[in-house]
DNA sequence: TCGAATGACAGCG
DNA sequence: CGCTGTCATTCGA
């Protein structure tokens, strides 16, 4: 399981109506590169956006912000409200009470 | 509040 | 082939 891999397949972990965040994400990978996760999920091979498989739009910033998503994937943000997640000007709400942490 | 660090990939010499 | 810049972030001063 490579850098990527390893990212995809903890994502996919994520259970619908959860989220969780970059941090997490690179602390499960073994590795301090926050940036990489967000840019291994950006370049996902499965296709042009991690659509179907890779659930990206569930990972947002440790800050509670959805992050870039907010700006060229806001349309995603949509969807986490569809799922249940609040979300308040690109920031989550209940963002500890929906955080899935592994 | 701003800059450095960290992993991967594209572009350029 | 090797180096630099960029990116959907995070931490420290």
């Amino acid at each position: 399981m490579g850098f990527n891999e390893g990212v995809w397949e903890l994502a996919k972990r994520i259970p619908k109506g959860r989220v969780t965040t970059y941090k997490i994400l690179a602390g499960k990978l073994r590795t301090k590169a926050y940036r990489a996760v967000g840019n291994a999920l950006n370049r996902n091979p499965h296709g042009f956006l991690c659509s179907g498989k890779v659930p990206c739009h569930r990972v947002v910033k440790s800050t509670g912000e959805v992050g870039g998503f907010a700006h060229r994937t806001k349309k995603k943000i949509k969807m986490l409200k569809k799922e249940g997640i609040k979300i308040r000007k690109n920031k989550i709400e209940d963002f500890e009470n929906v955080l899935f942490r592994f």
